[in-house]
Formats: C-alpha cells, sequence, structure tokens
DNA sequence: TATCAATAGTTGATATGTTAAGCAAATTCC
DNA sequence: GGAATTTGCTTAACATATCAACTATTGATA
C-alpha cells in the first residue's frame, strides 16, 4: 500500500480514509455498520475517521428517522474532489501491480488470502 | 492470528511482543536492527516494544564494547518462563492452520505473499 | 405494555504502524 | 587526524487496531 500513501501524501489522507471514500464511491451513502464491513474497519476505528473526516469536509453524516441509532455517511464536497483528483492514479496503481504480480498470481493470492479468512471468520 | 492473541490473553503479552520472544529464542541474542528484520517490526516500534518488554522482565539489553551505538537484546528469565508455558499451543496454532488450508495452499500463499512484498520492496 | 434482549455506535485505554527529526558512535575520505 | 557521512537507535506526533465498557434505540416477549 506504499504506492497508495505516497498518491495521497500531498492530500492529507490516510490509506484508511481513501478507502472510504472509495467504498462511498463505489456503493453510495449507507451506514456506518456495512461501510465498515466494505471498507475492511472496525466499527470503533470507523467511529473515529468519520469523525475527522466531517470536520476536514470529506464526508458527510445524518440519522435516518426510520432508526434513530444509525449512521448514513455520504460523500461530501471536498471528498468528492479528492476522489476526482485521484481516481485515475489509482487506477494505474492497481494495474501497475496486476501486471507486476501477474494476473494468474494475483487471483491466487486474493483467493488464498479469502480461504484464509474463513478458516477464522472472525477476521 | 486471533488465536495467537487468545493464546496470550492470560500472559498480558501481545502479539510482537511475542514474535520477538520466538525470534530471540531461535535464534539467540542479537542487535535491535536484526532483530527487527526477523520479526517484522519497524525499528521506532521495536525501541518501545523492548521497552516495555524489558520493565516486564521479559528481555534483556546490553550495549557491546565493540560498537556502542548497538543494544543487544536478549531473553530475560519471565521471558523464558513465556516461551516454556506457551511454545506447544503456538506449534499446535501452527499445525492446525497447515491443516485447516492444506500443506500446499500455505506454501502458494507464503511464496505469493513474498513475490508482492518484493513487488515493492519498500516493505 | 413493561421488561428484556439485541443492535448500532461511541468512547477510553493501551499498543503498534508510520513518518520525520534527532543524537551518538563509527566510518569514510581528503 | 578532523570534517563529513553513515549507521544504529530513540523520540515525538499522529492514525489506526484491539478490546472492553457504555449509551441509545429498537425489537421481542411474556
Amino acid at each position: 500500500m506504499a504506492p497508495i500513501r505516497e498518491m495521497l501524501a500531498g492530500t492529507g489522507l490516510t490509506e484508511q480514509q481513501w478507502r472510504v471514500l472509495r467504498v462511498l464511491d463505489e456503493f453510495g451513502p449507507m451506514d456506518a455498520s456495512r461501510l465498515s464491513r466494505e471498507a475492511g474497519l472496525m466499527a470503533s476505528s470507523l467511529t473515529r475517521i468519520v469523525q475527522s473526516m466531517m470536520t476536514d469536509g470529506l464526508v458527510t453524516r445524518e440519522t435516518p428517522a426510520s432508526d434513530r441509532r444509525r449512521q448514513v455517511i455520504g460523500i461530501a464536497s471536498r471528498g468528492q474532489k479528492v476522489l476526482v483528483e485521484n481516481r485515475d492514479a489509482a487506477l494505474e496503481i492497481a494495474e501497475n501491480l496486476r501486471d507486476r504480480l501477474g494476473e494468474r498470481d494475483l487471483e491466487r493470492l486474493l483467493d488464498l488470502l479469502e480461504a484464509l479468512a474463513e478458516v477464522d471468520p472472525r477476521n
């Protein structure tokens, strides 16, 4: 992930914040539980990450009337800006990885990691 | 690594502290640079980890006269005790993983991870 | 419907990851 | 042999991981 960190160096975003934005960009606004699953972040970490992203104008948060326990997170304007400015570079990094490792090996790796995760479903 | 954490729950050790003990147990005393490589810890993290392990009586630290920049880390008595008390359980956890994932897949996974690390040698 | 249990998030404490800056001892090199 | 560089380690600052405890809602149920 070092290349991603380099990409984000100028923006002040962390990898995890970037992941939050990407998930929201892909699936649209969602509540914190799902967001934490999709982004691979623990709920307690996500709480704090969203807080700092809100004060940085990267995301918005609102409580739906249907269930006032929930927090629905969405992309804010500065978040949209960061996404637009870095999407291409991120794709390039991903392609570069695929090229260097090889399509086949990358897929094998992902499969094996998934199998590993299922050995102990807590993760 | 969750099972390892469970194993250590009673001891007050962290995964990383356990890794430090295991490396020292396998290779004997060594300086901090090598220890950080072998245990997969950043030098700055290792500094703090060794400090807290020293105050917990898990490891010792001394400066060799030949190079007074170095810190040679060794196992202290309580560290030896923790090792002895958990070595078997740790082996069992490793075997269990090998069984569940399969010898072949585990090896493939390790190979692929190594290849991945070499794509970007910074890690 | 009053209670109890489950769900969704939050917070606090502690440990590590990451980066940058800094210090002291050893090495290099003119 | 002394300035400049490199090496080995440490510290500081900030972010996340992990676990436990806690609040507020909602849902279930007797």
